[in-house]
DNA sequence: CACCTAGATGAAACCGATTGCATTTCTTCT
DNA sequence: AGAAGAAATGCAATCGGTTTCATCTAGGTG
């Protein structure tokens, strides 16, 4: 079999207990002895089991993180593996490892969860958005286990996230184009189920309200995230309205509106400007170049990462939640009217 | 503290080891018990320590991730996320989770491995590329350890790997220029440190050998897997040479490469031609949207991690290896000479 | 009726660490 | 010199399961 803390501590002539010190560094083991059972692990080439050290330590140095909809959903939208870049440079800088549990929908994510939980898997979970009928915040939260959402979660008490703002972010975007001398916006976002979704509707209506522009509940589409999503809640709308500008919650879902309004006969930017959101690397080079909200995705990994091991490593955090500002990235989806 | 093995056992008034056995749906144990223990479980919320499971039984059901160079920086190329998702789906299938250790550099990434396969924290590796001078292969091999490398190893020897044709898929690019009446062909690739980079640079070569071509070693150039990375690389051959066509075996690299070529003043396509590798989503958008050999890098992910849960169920698997073919998209970055 | 066998369950060792408490050996102080 | 305290280390319980082997019961057989 493998070399264990016991063959370590046969060979050096200690206690199995004096080596588990030794690795620990506890001070109140003498140099000498130190010496001997580290000689004695490199001698024997031993390397301590992380699961036998997890189950009687109960630390495990690992971050779980729960993706939303299914892991392979997920990882075809740029905004994810960017968000996990961040978490992976802290997670790194603080030695933790990260565990991704697979789920394929709502029901195997719940699963997936307890299974991290209750399996002391992990240290500490990141969810990587937060769905307004998400049974997991409650639960995590009762359960009193260490996370951090991303994306404000609609009962936020209690509980740690990072966010843009993104009220002010669909207002900024708004603002805009409205300065460019539009009326006529649509709005299109990803379901209403996800509270970012919702927050960005709001901030979009509180632009329209405050230059005086009424709302029309036609101008306002949902569908999935992803290009086809963008293409059909586009073809929706133009089936029925005449806008002259768009503001998109998402970059993805954005090419798919700019699709759907050049199959329709409409010339961007020249018929109908189109903002998006998120800045993924594609958007500079899409035709044309997108207008968008840039919202630090790389920073919101970042930020929950060390807001997890933040709160991981004292009791109570000072700040329970961050927001990450965001900016407005100017290029040639949008004309002035 | 929390509810175990023991608690369900006194609850249903039978010993741990019976209790186990439920759980493992053994058939030894009679219909009543289980009904009876499993209702313990229900009325005390029990779900079992994945910790101390593994602990006993030596199984993690996890799959471990090896990313090249930094995980932040695999992060950044497209390639790895969409990789990934293949892996995801299989894993997900199986029912597998992912630990991704989080290196920054060769040395820890060694450290990583080490840490995974001698810590017990997953059942096998899948290694997302192979370095001319990885170190980790042989160890792996001689460690006994289930692992399988994306990207043919040097030395293939009772290794199991999954990889494109890369010497067929470069011949096919090349070939494809010189069809097109090229004859100045440059050559960029990342480092050569890459066994796929060598043997993209053998295709290369050898499409031109077969056509009469003479190698210039002037025409060849490596740098990093970056935007920036392709742009110095063309900048240095366009210093010296004047290609009408090059072959970048990363489409994120071509992006750089193309940067380089509008930089000294030329035209793409019509002074040069440019064929891209990987076909990442970005690259039908690119302007001109780039020409590109698609890899079938979900495909990557797919059969790699099938090909190792395959090696977990079965000691032996009949195939050590599995080509996925790849073909030329053609868009709009090339033309005929 | 004694014996054997199959089926169901339990007892206890084990997986490889960590950690609270006990023990031993020195110092040091009065 | 004896007691007290500090320093170094060991003992054994524990973490929460799995698994081998033994035990017990009941039914079948000659």
């Amino acid at each position: 079999m493998n070399v264990t803390i016991k063959d370590v501590a046969k060979k050096a002539n200690v206690a199995p207990s004096t080596v588990s010190r030794v690795i620990a560094d506890n001070p109140r083991i003498s140099k000498e002895t130190k010496e001997r059972v580290w000689k004695a692990m490199e001698e024997l080439g031993y390397y301590p089991n992380a699961i036998a050290r997890s189950l009687a330590s109960k630390v495990t140095n690992t971050l779980g993180l729960i993706m939303p909809r299914s892991t392979e959903e997920a990882f075809s939208n740029p905004f994810f593996p960017e968000v996990m870049r961040g978490i992976s440079v802290v997670a790194h800088r603080e030695k933790y490892d990260l565990l991704l549990s697979t789920s394929g929908n709502q029901e195997e994510e719940k699963e997936a969860v307890i299974n991290m939980v209750k399996g002391k898997r992990v240290d500490g979970i990141i969810l990587l958005s937060s769905r307004t009928t998400d049974e997991l915040i409650p639960w995590l939260r009762d359960e009193g286990f260490p996370f951090v959402v991303i994306g404000k979660p609609l009962d936020a008490k209690s509980v740690y996230w990072v966010d843009n703002d993104n009220i002010g972010a669909a207002k900024l975007a708004t603002n805009y184009l409205i300065k460019h001398g539009h009326r006529e916006i649509a709005f299109i976002s990803g379901s209403l189920e996800y509270v970012v979704s919702l927050d960005r509707l709001d901030g979009y209506k509180l632009a329209l309200e405050e230059n005086g522009i009424p709302f029309k509940r036609e101008l306002a589409e949902q569908d999935e995230f992803s290009e086809d999503g963008g293409y059909r809640a586009m073809m929706r709308i133009l089936e029925r309205e005449e806008p002259t500008a768009v503001v998109v919650t998402d970059d993805v879902m954005a090419f798919g509106v700019i699709r759907a309004a050049i199959d329709k006969g409409y010339k961007v930017p020249d018929d109908i400007s189109i903002i998006g959101f998120n800045n993924i690397p594609l958007s500079a080079f899409a035709n044309p170049p997108l207008t968008t909200i840039d919202i630090s995705t790389f920073d919101l990994g970042i930020k929950s990462a060390e807001l997890l091991i933040a709160r991981l490593k004292q009791k109570e955090v000072d700040t329970d939640h961050i927001i990450v500002p965001v900016k407005l990235v100017e290029r040639k989806s949008c004309v002035a009217r």
